[in-house]
DNA sequence: CTGAAAGCGCTTACAG
DNA sequence: CTGAAAGCGCTTACAG
């Protein structure tokens, strides 16, 4: 009814209304003048809805992510709402603690049109199940993806970050060097773990410990590390495979009366901000997050646009920041 | 088309395959299973637009805040999420840093009918503006909020936590209290420096100094830091209205060879996960910061539900908690 | 340059 | 218990 009543006012067709809210050219300067005036008058808002609904795009790019509070997922988000917005775009966030009943009411947004393509960040693990209810929509799978699934993936390379880690701690002479590690359900701690193994055979290291942290808390970091303490021999380093852990791990050392790095050296991964001001500063592999969010995006707005656009699964580059803590 | 095609092969009107859809009662047993299947066979799925135009109601919320970066901020996201969900609604994400141009671009959507109502985190400062793009629409301010303004709001008394922190920190012998304060376009910082103001008046301390932050990052805090630390006298306690400004804050303190807490005490704000394990741990005024997403949510949809329900302005409790840092 | 009409895919009184 | 019809508020060929 709305811009039916701006076109009474105006005196003209809703037709012409439309085409001066959406700039079309070929509209008489007069005519277009009359309009303006007219939508000003009756403050009129346009229905987004009903314009989505005719034109059958929404604009609306769904996130999947694990967990919000998880200053890696944040910076990611960060990054995609900012190319989003750039690109016209808009979020509809959604916290799925990888859990499927959360994420499958999500997704009937993107199969209900009321989201154009789908950015996951879920756990590698429950990313078949998410295909079965995706379908054929525009997809990209960002930091997690599974090889098998035909989306495009951003993310870095793992295993290559991790066995460049590992031999760091190498040549600064550490030989006991432990990983603390989390979930399997993710493709990282994966791979993470496939490169730290690949390292010490290759450097011929044989002392060799993982342990795993129950979720991404400093609290589970230092859980990890009061169990890597218990065995005979004490690890000389650990790689952490979140900064979050990490920030645990030095906790629970500091604790245990170890000196970092004298005693412990520890690195990180991720690159979150406030690494740089704990007390060591922590050495962390830096991933891009707002690059994985960006691109993720532009990849995905390629495949709204051009349905038949190819899959690509892009690698960005990582970068080792070293600090006081190794 | 669709939900046409659907009555088609059940040989039924569109209205019973929505009645169907919709779980009317008074649908024929065997016409209802007859059209289950027939949804199943050509594996329909409803258009949300659709019905999202025809009922005027999208139940999605639009979730405006300054910095998703922020710890305080997604653990905020957080708890508006899991309650929105759990009400069958849907979060629109807008990572506003507080400008204009990106919130009106946001808001257009509420108008649009896209939301069905809004919860605000932006600073106080630019709510006024918000209020002549929001108008009328249901609307919930969290944590900041503009009294003048009629939405309801959900907080807590900051002046209070103030006053009491430095009371706290002068109980436990400290004379020289500073304050290190950021943006004043919120009104956590006028009022947070209120009680900070209020105690070292009503305790007769008569040493104050405040350093503002430019931004909420470790580095701020460090800077604020080292500022305070060039005057004549030094603070032997800093309040810090941020934890994540605390831990530069810490850091700086460190750096500069003080002890905290033996030549520094300092107290953060908020309640951040990793402060427990900072070295030394930090002590802070912890937020309910779940509770200020959820009741937000709740109510917000009070307010959608009956359009003349009450505007409230609840204050909901803080908690200090102590350790090794005061 | 402008308008009348069809249609996006639903839901909901209103009849029967 | 079910269906025909109107309508949510737009946009877009198609004429003129």
């Amino acid at each position: 009814m709305s811009i039916e009543k701006v076109a009474r006012l105006a005196g003209v067709s809703k037709a012409t209304v439309s085409r001066v809210l959406n700039q079309h050219p070929g509209v008489r300067p007069e005519t277009r003048t009359r309009v303006l005036a007219a939508i000003n008058v009756c403050e009129y808002q346009p229905n987004l809805l009903a314009r989505q609904l005719r034109t059958s795009q929404s604009n609306m790019l769904l996130v999947l992510i694990s967990d919000i509070t998880n200053p890696f997922c944040s910076r990611v988000v960060e990054g995609i709402e900012a190319e989003a917005e750039a690109q016209g775009y808009h979020i509809l966030l959604c916290n799925t603690r990888s859990q499927l009943r959360r994420e499958a009411a999500y997704i009937a947004l993107l199969t209900g049109k009321v989201a154009d393509g789908v950015i996951t960040m879920d756990a590698a693990d429950c990313l078949q199940e998410l295909q079965g209810l995706i379908g054929e929509s525009p997809w990209v799978q960002c930091a997690e993806y599974d090889p098998a699934i035909p989306a495009s993936s951003v993310s870095i390379n793992n295993r290559e970050a991790a066995f460049e880690t590992v031999r760091f701690l190498a040549d600064k002479g550490r030989r006991r060097i432990a990983l603390v590690n989390c979930d399997m359900r993710y493709l990282y701690s994966h791979q993470r773990e496939g490169g730290y193994r690949d390292a010490l055979e290759q450097l011929d290291l044989h002392w060799s410990r993982v342990a795993y942290a129950g979720n991404i808390t400093c609290e589970a970091g230092s859980a990890a590390l009061r169990e890597l303490l218990t065995g005979p021999d004490r690890p000389d380093a650990v790689f952490a495979v979140s900064d979050v852990l990490a920030v645990g791990v030095v906790h629970a050392a500091l604790e245990a009366g170890l000196r970092v790095p004298e005693d412990l050296a520890v690195v990180g991964f991720d690159g979150i901000n406030f690494t740089s001001s704990l007390n060591p500063p922590l050495t962390t592999i830096e991933q891009p997050m707002n690059q994985l969010g960006a691109r993720s995006v532009q990849l995905l707005l390629n495949r709204i646009r051009q349905p038949h656009a190819p899959i690509v699964h892009e690698v960005l580059p990582w970068k080792r920041v070293e600090r006081a803590s190794s």
